[in-house]
DNA sequence: CTTATATTTGCCAATATTTGTCAAGACAAT
DNA sequence: ATTGTCTTGACAAATATTGGCAAATATAAG
C-alpha cells in the first residue's frame, strides 16, 4: 500500500508539471529515490522535508504530519494490537486530557 | 521518561523477587541489557518478548502491546504534530470505522 | 568504614538497517 | 527503432542498533 506522504508528493509534483528528474535534482538526490518515495517503497529522510515543501510550494507542516503518520503506520501495521498500543501511546502523549 | 514496557517488567520482576542477573541469564542476555530495558534506555527485541513473558509468568499479549506502544511513542515524541499524525495513521489502520 | 552484592553507565565491536547511486528494464509517444 | 520518463533491483557507504564487557555507583550487612 502506498504511503500518505508519497501520494501527496506525487499529487503536488504532477500538479506543477515537474518531472521526477527535476524534483530530484533540486532535492539533490537520485531520481529513483523520489520514485520510490512516491510509491511508498522508501521513506524520505525527515531533514529533507522542509526543502521538499519549498520546492513543491507546499505547507511544510502538512508534509511533516503525513510523513510522521507513515512512520507510525510502519510500526503498527500487521500488529494484532495496533489499536490498543495506539491508545496506550496516546495516553503518554496527552497525559492530562480526559474524554467526557 | 521511562517506557511503559520497562516499568511493567521491573514491576513483574521485583514482585517475583528475581534479580536482574537471574532474569538476564534466563533470557540469555547480559544483565546490563535488562537494566537498560527496565529504565527505558533500550528497547528489547520483539522476538524476546514471548520468552520474557514466560519467565515472568505474564500475559505475552500485554507485554507485546506495551512494547508496541513504546515504539509508537519513540516515533512521535518531541513531534509537534504527534496528535494529527496519530489520527491520520489511525485512519489507515481502521479504514471503515466511523465515529458517530 | 569495609565487604559483599546488585544495579547502572559508558564504551566498543559486531550486526543490521537505511540511504543513495548506478544500470538495466518497462512503458508510452513518436 | 528512438527518445524521454519512470521503475526496479543490486550494490556499497553511511548510520543505527544490539549485546557484552568492565568500571562506576548504589544498596545492604556487618
Amino acid at each position: 500500500m502506498a504511503t500518505q506522504f508519497g501520494e501527496r508528493i506525487r499529487e503536488l509534483r504532477t500538479k506543477q508539471n515537474l518531472l521526477l528528474r527535476q524534483l530530484a535534482s533540486q532535492l539533490d538526490v537520485d531520481t529513483s529515490i523520489i520514485s520510490k518515495v512516491e510509491r511508498g517503497d522508501r521513506q524520505l529522510k525527515k531533514e529533507q522535508i522542509p526543502l521538499l515543501a519549498q520546492i513543491l510550494k507546499a505547507d511544510v507542516e502538512e508534509l511533516q504530519t503525513l510523513w510522521l503518520a507513515d512512520q507510525i503506520y510502519a510500526v503498527v501495521k500487521d500488529e494484532k494490537f495496533a489499536n490498543e498500543a495506539m491508545q496506550a501511546a496516546d495516553k503518554k502523549i496527552n497525559p492530562k486530557k480526559r474524554k467526557k
